[in-house]
DNA sequence: CCTTGTTTATAGCACC
DNA sequence: GGTGCTATAAACAAGG
């Protein structure tokens, strides 16, 4: 049985920040009228997906910002200081994001650990940014041999959760990663929505309530700057096995166990 | 002053 | 075309 990651060690998980990336921006006026930089997006991966693997990548699944930041390094063109406010607005406005005080006795409001809230991730927000990304959610044990004949079908989310609900050796559990949720069409997950998913969302503005499905998750490129079509600048290429053999992992073959 | 965290605004894209 | 979601940029607050 192969792990969810060894599955797609040869994909490429890519982080730049379109401010270096060379492509200039677009200008807008802001509210205030103070000029505000725009830049194209060029998006096929989310900050969400790999700031949850680097967290859970951790041995206490959870990680101080610093930590965040050193671990997706290898990941980081162009801006760093750009995608460090990304990562933490990423952070901050997604639930699936919760931080745990340094310490407890003595909570500081600047010094928290920052650790995936499984509760807060939604079956969308799950096959958005998740699919991948499996193993690392203990209690959603999949076998990887679902996820192996999930493989070529990949481009419809739905053919995954089938092939995890036939799977005899999967126990039943709930929450938003349960067979029953991942197995609803994308219409009952809204009536889910406008019911108990929404006591779940804390968030009362659009730009926190889950929606979109990724309809093609087969290639989960990482990037949030510029490509060129979809085949990447060399200079901005990167290796998914070098997130989980890098030196920064606190251990290199955690992806095989996980 | 730097770091960390929050909030707001908006562009771009995908889906319906 | 409307809507929802993510990425991005910036302003701001607070602690060290």
């Amino acid at each position: 049985m192969s792990s969810v990651f060894s599955l797609s060690l040869d994909q490429e998980l890519i982080m730049t920040n379109g401010v270096n990336g060379g492509l200039g921006g677009l200008l807008a006026e802001r509210s205030s009228g103070a000029p505000r930089r725009r830049f194209k997006r060029y998006t096929t991966g989310t900050y969400i997906g790999l700031i949850a693997c680097a967290i859970q990548g951790s041995p206490d699944k959870m990680l101080t910002f610093k930590q965040i930041m050193k671990k997706l390094e290898p990941f980081v063109f162009g801006d760093k200081r750009g995608i460090e406010n990304n990562i933490r607005v990423c952070l901050s406005s997604n639930r699936c994001f919760e931080k745990v005080p340094f310490d407890p006795n003595y909570p500081n409001p600047k010094k928290n650990f920052w650790k995936v809230n499984e509760n807060g991730i939604t079956p969308k927000m799950f096959r958005r940014h998740f699919k991948y990304l499996i193993n690392i959610f203990p209690g959603l044990s999949i076998p990887t041999q679902a996820v192996d004949e999930c493989k070529d079908n990949s481009h419809a989310p739905e053919p995954l959760a089938c092939k995890v609900a036939e799977s005899k050796s999967v126990g039943k559990f709930t929450g938003p990663f349960s067979i029953d949720s991942l197995l609803k069409s994308d219409r009952e997950v809204k009536r889910m929505r406008s019911t108990s998913l929404e006591e779940r969302v804390h968030y009362g503005d659009a730009q926190r309530v889950v929606g979109r499905e990724l309809a093609s998750a087969k290639i989960p490129l990482l990037s949030s700057g510029p490509q060129h079509g979809h085949s990447l600048p060399p200079h901005i290429t990167y290796n998914h096995h070098v997130l989980f053999s890098s030196p920064l992992m606190y251990r290199p073959t955690r992806y095989v166990s996980w």
